[in-house]
DNA sequence: TTGTATGCGTTATCAC
DNA sequence: GTGATAACGCATACAA
């Protein structure tokens, strides 16, 4: 099974490298007949183009890069699923990247990647608003950037997030109906996209509904599982929330946990709104209410977004932003009686 | 911002490419002080080599792919991780590709990466033990290829797996131990690798205890969740069985919800051990008893396996073949009281 | 519709 | 330690 190039497989066939390059680029003006033979000797000969040289030649690849913050969170897998799906239908492939919420590691990304390598990227940030430059440099017309879930508010890219405003209003209302009167906001870093714009769906439902917003109640998160439990054991002993809106999954189940340990009732003395994709979580005791953002077609309009881009050649005037609806799940950790 | 080539660059410098070139390459014979003051240049007229002439003239990219079943399970983005991380630590890049279990797209990615874009792949197979041709005929010599988790028996390349039949014997054994007398083995498709040798570990462990293998007792499911349901609501209701070994994640929480629609009471009348690496199946109801593969660390393997054989740049003798312990995490739902 | 010639931007080999 | 030159394998402008 040795090499073969297109050159000798021109040869075998008496036939010029330009016309069998034709045959495999799909090419327009080739007789039917001629292709048709190329391809079939090709197959014999166990010939591929070389895709190095094609690259080189088209100064494109055919991939894209993914970049999340981490995997272990399921909507991200399952956002990868939606853009490699699409990926796949339009013959381009996807390389992944995780930042562990490091914008160091998103700019060693970026880095990596300038000059080749990549047709595109799909992007959800790990950076604060101020934290964008590395973005701005970037010439989108040679290396075009869709911005998905979090985003740099401060940065014109084309988007496709999820409707973060709304549902956390929408959840701080349920809790509320549910008879909760002191509502805890947990989150990551509260001045990252989506944690600060579910903080305001958050804070104007409270406000709506003629209640303080305090900052007791708002509480910021770390990554590591042990200092969260440290932060929620004294938030509910001390501070003794009556609800309590997740903005990320990962929370929530550091709440079941220090309320198993605490021996607090859900939802009788605390109930529990969650962010999350997970399916399982109906089979949580209780089941938790959840958030559920639509985690496969986020991912698929990202990509969407970017290969459209990618094969019409050129810029839009506007970048898009797409906004698509979450659902709020409602389950037994939300309800008035248990 | 115009692009700029190692020509103009030389230029700029007073160089020849080659030594602009060797700065880049970190070559070992380059004056310190040249190499610098190419580095310091190059960072201000922003110039970076261009990946696609360097893999071309290299035919390499510095890529690896790594080929799931899918992306839904945890276990999966968990090995992702760890792959992705050691590819990081070496300046790989890693391109991901889903098959949905199904044997053509396996054969199809192949094919889509043959000859170029990857320099070694590591996968997880979609198909059962005949189904190995496509692997046989790909030559290791330019396209390393390292198999994880699912595998095919009659295929001699480098793996990574766990301890499927010892992990899968010693769960039926504690299920036996407390109590149980006819466990059923849910499995994906037992003709499958893993799916397999877990049954071989289920079928042993009950001879060794004087017990008959039933064939009612061996469910074969399919992949949508309501045909599981069915399937499972017949068995827990004719075949009666007073266990389950689960060898996916997936078929324990059919199993939950199943046992919910029809009273059947976890642990008291059927005890659940599953495969699953999913980490909040401790907040279930009951809380899962879990055979955890250590899903990161078989990533890694896999992996430093490939990454190893790539900058070795030879084939080793004799594939290696790595075996990673699970781990069996006894929980409430095989509990002998409740 | 097909053939010819050139260049894509590097890296490697060989001189100096 | 540095420079000149020849590939790497293909895709395209242009000619036929």
């Amino acid at each position: 099974m040795t090499k073969i190039d297109i050159i000798q497989l021109a040869k075998v066939l008496n036939l010029s490298k330009s016309t069998v390059s034709r045959a495999f680029m799909g090419s327009s003006d080739i007789k039917p007949e001629t292709r048709a033979r190329i391809l079939k000797v090709a197959e014999e000969l166990n010939y591929r183009p070389n895709h190095y040289a094609s690259n080189l030649r088209k100064q494109k690849s055919k991939i894209i890069a993914v970049v999340v913050p981490e995997l272990g969170n399921n909507f991200f897998s399952q956002i990868i699923r939606g853009v490699e799906r699409v990926a796949k239908a339009k013959d381009y492939h996807v390389l992944v990247y995780t930042t562990d919420g490091d914008i160091q590691k998103e700019k060693d990304f970026l880095n990596s990647i300038s000059n080749g390598r990549v047709d595109g990227v799909l992007m959800s940030v790990s950076g604060a608003a101020g934290d964008s430059a590395h973005l701005k440099n970037i010439d989108v017309n040679r290396l075009p950037i869709v911005l998905f879930d979090r985003t740099y508010a401060d940065v014109n890219l084309p988007k496709v997030v999820t409707d973060d405003y709304e549902s956390s209003y929408t959840a701080t209302q349920h809790l509320l109906e549910n008879g909760c009167k002191r509502i805890a906001y947990l989150v990551v870093n509260k001045e990252h996209s989506i944690g600060k714009t579910r903080l305001q769906g958050y804070q104007d439902a409270l406000k709506k509904n003629g209640l303080p917003v305090l900052d007791e109640l708002i509480v910021d998160c770390a990554h590591a599982y042990a200092e969260n439990a440290t932060r929620m054991e004294s938030l509910f002993r001390e501070v003794k929330p009556d609800g309590v809106l997740a903005s990320v999954e990962r929370l929530a189940f550091s709440t079941y946990y220090v309320c198993q340990a605490l021996n607090i009732r859900i939802p009788e003395d605390l109930k529990v709104v969650a962010y999350s994709s997970l399916e399982i979580v109906q089979l949580l005791n209780p089941s938790l209410t959840t958030i559920t953002q639509p985690a496969e077609a986020v991912g698929e309009a990202a990509a969407t977004l970017l290969l459209d881009r990618l094969i019409a050649g050129e810029e839009p005037e506007e970048p898009q932003h797409v906004i698509l609806p979450s659902n709020l799940l409602i389950r037994k950790s939300s309800a008035l009686e248990a």
